[in-house]
DNA sequence: CTTATTTCTTAATCTAGGTTAAGTGCTCCA
DNA sequence: TGGAGCACTTAACCTAGATTAAGAAATAAG
């Protein structure tokens, strides 16, 4: 029986992150793993492309991904970004069914675990308790969203930074600059400039 | 059979809201009002505080709340208004059960239907639907949220207004302007500057 | 190894929006 | 019915962060 598990490689990841939340019998486990695909990716792929309706969302086995949209056709604002263990994909496009303006980018290359939407939704009838776990990581995302939200009205970039680095220690050696300096929401000139004022204190 | 909805007021509102999305059968729906209380609240009042650990949410039947927190202990930040039809809660302070930081306010005396987060969680267990139901509702809210957060990080106030305004055209009638200006993420004065010559134009 | 492209830095200048302050209406309840 | 407090306005001045531009440093590509 180890040997199974080792025979799909970090594949397992998905499944501990799922039980985090429920738990599944080794049959359900094997039924959720039919219905997704493991996929390798190189870094600048484009997974997800504005204007496009989406399909599918991604889980990270490994490697680091992130989602934008574009302003005006000049200006990119990071959404967010994902590592290992994260979900990634446009809601918004993926409920509504309808184009989306975000993209998704593989910053480093990386492994995800494809579901599309249509075969999420089989899942919710076949395994009524994965209904509860994507409720449950909604209300996680959702969570997080508002207190981004809150923190982009009422705190300074700086602020903003430093909680970045708390909250996410191991993006900042990986995530190139200018794109943390989007995801605070300021210009990577300024982020520099900031940046370097840290510095001295 | 008629009589009998209406000796419920409003409260099939909620039952409404519930259909849109899964379809209780009428012994569900029974068992779903009764483990809910329809309370009457009167303006000012302020049914959530800030430091305190949520033990609720609120269904809307009629009136008009708001959600915030304050900056410093000077600066309040509306984070959401909650009119006829919506609900509202410290979803943070809810799901962790830890101290939140939004207060929750009633700004014109309203009816709401109040779920206790243990009557919720019974409810999950006898009517599973219901995790699809409060899913669905989260997914909603976190794509409205992410929108929110990518017009602050790309707009300015005045398409931020403009858009408001749009989306929530009933609202503008009924909430005080500071409180707009607070929710679009610009000072009482700034607001009132902007409108002004939002006007000449 | 060399060049090209992208990322990061620095600095001068500019602006959306903040702050402070003073004045004009409300409205509400004593 | 009058005055105490809010809600809104206007205006002068201020600042965090944007924009523009140009050079340095790091990666990538050939």
């Amino acid at each position: 029986m180890y040997s199974f598990y080792c025979t799909f490689g970090n594949m397992n990841l998905i499944l501990q992150n799922i039980s985090k939340h429920v738990s599944l019998t080794p049959e359900e486990e094997l039924l959720f793993l039919s219905k997704t695909e493991t996929k390798k990716v190189k870094a600048k792929t484009i997974l997800q492309n504005a204007g496009h309706v989406c399909k599918e969302g991604y889980f990270v086995n490994s490697g680091l991904l992130r989602s934008f949209n574009i302003n005006d056709n000049i200006v990119e604002h990071v959404m967010s970004f994902a590592c290992e263990g994260w979900w990634i994909s446009d809601m918004y496009s993926l409920l509504s069914q309808k184009p989306g303006n975000l993209f998704i980018e593989v910053l480093e290359d990386a492994e995800v675990v494809v579901l599309t939407k249509e075969n999420q939704e089989k899942l919710y009838l076949e395994i009524p308790k994965l209904e509860r776990f994507f409720r449950i990581l909604t209300e996680n995302s959702l969570v997080a969203n508002q207190e981004r939200l809150m923190d982009n009205l009422s705190l300074t970039a700086e602020e903003r930074f430093e909680k970045f680095c708390k909250k996410y220690p191991t993006l900042i050696q990986k995530v190139p600059q200018k794109q943390i300096a989007s995801y605070i929401g300021v210009t990577p000139e300024f982020f520099s400039k900031m940046k370097a004022r840290m510095l001295k204190k």
